[in-house]
DNA sequence: TCCTTGTTGCGACTGAGTTGCAACAGCGTT
DNA sequence: AACGCTGTTGCAACTCAGTCGCAACAAGGA
């Protein structure tokens, strides 16, 4: 069962707004950047593209809502293997977590949902009696095409 | 089955020498603290400890060799959801891989293998057509003790 | 409109990891 | 045992992600 996309957009801002969190143009702009994202970005990429909205806005405030959103719980946090340098990359947060596979050859960056994850997670719950906050599941290798 | 350790110590030493990797004394140094290693070190813990066998380590080595090591498969890199700063953590690979948690208050890892982690790697494998190089997977949240 | 309080931009800083280069040292060969 | 090719090292300077203290500012409730 390849590719997720399930669960409505629901706005960052009226959740944040919900929870009595404080909006300002700067963050617009950078909620905005990262709900209209196709693809994974970086810090760096988010302060760019929130800037052709609000120019105004730092790189300090990219960072620290960034922060803010993974406190909140409304974005995740990943490395992608480290593909491109040791930075790290941002996305929203929709219902199920899923696995993120990084083709070592051509950077192609595959998403995948699967039952047996969430399987493992409870399983991870009841045998360790460990409280699950975040899953993170990063997988290197090759991909169909790049594979031999 | 909590608790992994299974398979013989083997030393990285011969297993490189093996490789026909040259062997020196810097990387004696710098393998000998891995291979002794009860916890997870970053890179600076294992430049630190491996002056303390050659006191004319480089912090460049130390990169250089974790490198080395890395790309011949015979460490892994963890974040251990970055609960010190924004550095990296080494451990030896051992025969099957284990999942890392990481306690958000405590700090505690504990260290769990699964079959059901084997049999998701499988599905990946056979569902998606993706070569499996290394899979990593990090918990968060909070420990038997810790969590209310 | 006012005022409190959280947020921002700025610039300087930290700390992880990298790089170019000249000196050096494995280790296979002789 | 010495030689020499070639990979490795130490060094110092650098890059880049992320952080911090602070004064100015603005969101949004009263």
């Amino acid at each position: 069962m390849p590719l997720p996309q399930t669960e409505i957009p629901g706005r960052l801002q009226s959740q944040l707004a919900g929870r009595g969190i404080r909006l300002t143009a700067p963050r617009r702009a950078i909620l905005s950047v990262i709900e209209t994202a196709t693809k994974h970005l970086d810090a760096s990429q988010i302060l760019r593209k929130a800037r052709t909205v609000d120019a105004s806005v730092n790189r300090s405030t990219v960072y620290r809502t960034l922060d803010l959103l993974k406190r909140q719980g409304l974005i995740d946090e990943l490395d992608l293997m480290h593909l491109n340098g040791e930075g790290h990359y941002y996305e929203r947060k929709l219902g199920r977590d899923h696995i993120h596979m990084a083709c070592l050859r051509c950077g192609k960056i595959t998403e995948f949902v699967s039952k047996t994850f969430e399987s493992l997670k409870k399983q991870l719950q009841r045998d360790c009696r460990f409280h699950i906050i975040v899953a993170r599941l990063e997988v290197g290798g090759y991909c169909p095409a790049c594979r031999r």
